[in-house]
DNA sequence: CAGCTTGTTGGACGAACGTACAACAAAAGG
DNA sequence: CCTTTTGTTGTACGTTCGTCCAACAAGCTG
């Protein structure tokens, strides 16, 4: 039998390149935290030589802030999706924006993980604060856009948004956290009945 | 002039060491976050030598719980502070608690990166989950207190002291992570207006 | 003042870190 | 088949980390 010598790696397209290494620095902030994501364990991780981390991002922090934006993006369409399904009735499809956000797949300490690695880096670098700006004014702006089809007026849309989004944001937050402290369908019915008031009753 | 031979350093007591590390551990990681919080620059912050924080401590990890720890307890206090400040009135002193929730010194950046880095290690150790789990309760039953006081019934108690810490909560990080976004007094007005629908009016 | 207790020091040690770079090899082009 | 390109490797370097511990000295006791 004829020894087929195997290549001893593969080349990738830049940007499939990226996105793997992207994948397994969230895979790593999900199982060891910030602490544990160092060069060597992500680049163990996406199975390459540790030299690549450097050759693609301009160090630690910038692929942490990678991963945050891929987790955002992700969960975003997961809600998208959820929104679409609902149908065509707007309340719905607010009620189903904001039951989404607590699915298994979206409140799970290992997105946690991402986004508390984030926001430490929030704090002391200002590249990193303006993209967190900007990442959730967009969250904010899409949940104006639901709300504004459920008839909420325009004056008070900004600050409904900025309600909504806390309170989702809240609840999200200690089911990470605490995960046996109260369940999923107490998150979804707080967050529901919160709209109720925010949101004119329906036309009979 | 006579050289007198200052001590080289002084004794202190066991627990006002303690102290004293926590509060230099906190100043650290408000400075620079988790990722600059090493034995050697909290020792440094604190005055004392490195070995110091080792013989008090079992890691730094323990040093950051017992940081949040004191960190949650000065919130409390101030918090307490604001409702016995509010007078009598259970409204009123409800309003006072969410109020002082978002005050400069309780809604600031510094105090964060104490969360942030304990929330980073909720994830992975389960000792300190539980101590999350511990003072996370210990606020909500804080808060069913004060909703009790304002005739909130028993039956909806639990749902609204998880319902009123999440929003406030939420509000709290966003007002710490983007501090441009919205004011203080937005916060507390949304706050507020929330409590208005889960509180029964006050009697005319 | 001498002796004892122990809080405190400061450096030694190995491990792990981020970075940089020369060598290598996979894939493409001629 | 040879050459070129460049994605990828692997290592070496200096730094910083957490841990440990023998030596030191502050302050108490007698």
């Amino acid at each position: 039998m004829r020894k087929m010598k195997e290549p001893a790696f593969k080349r990738a397209e830049p940007d499939a390149r990226r996105q793997s290494l992207i994948e397994a620095c969230a895979r790593v902030l999900g199982r060891a935290g910030a602490a544990g994501a160092s060069v060597r364990a992500i680049a163990q991780e996406a199975g390459v030589s540790p030299g690549l981390v450097n050759h693609y991002f301009d160090g630690v922090d910038a692929l942490v802030a990678a991963a945050y934006a891929h987790v955002d993006g992700m969960v975003t369409g997961a809600l998208d999706k959820a929104v679409g399904d609902a149908g065509p009735d707007a309340r719905d499809r607010l009620d189903a924006f904001v039951t989404a956000s607590f699915a298994p797949d979206i409140a799970d300490r290992h997105l946690l993980a991402t986004w508390v690695a984030f926001w430490g880096l929030v704090t002391a670098r200002p590249d990193i604060a303006r993209q967190h700006d900007e990442q959730y004014a967009g969250f904010r702006e899409r949940l104006e856009g639901l709300l504004a089809g459920c008839g909420v007026p325009a004056s008070e849309l900004r600050r409904a948004a900025i309600a909504v989004t806390a309170l989702v944001d809240g609840l999200w937050l200690e089911l990470c956290l605490s995960p046996g402290c109260f369940a999923v369908e107490e998150a979804s019915g707080i967050a529901r009945r919160f709209l109720d008031t925010i949101v004119p009753p329906r036309p009979a």
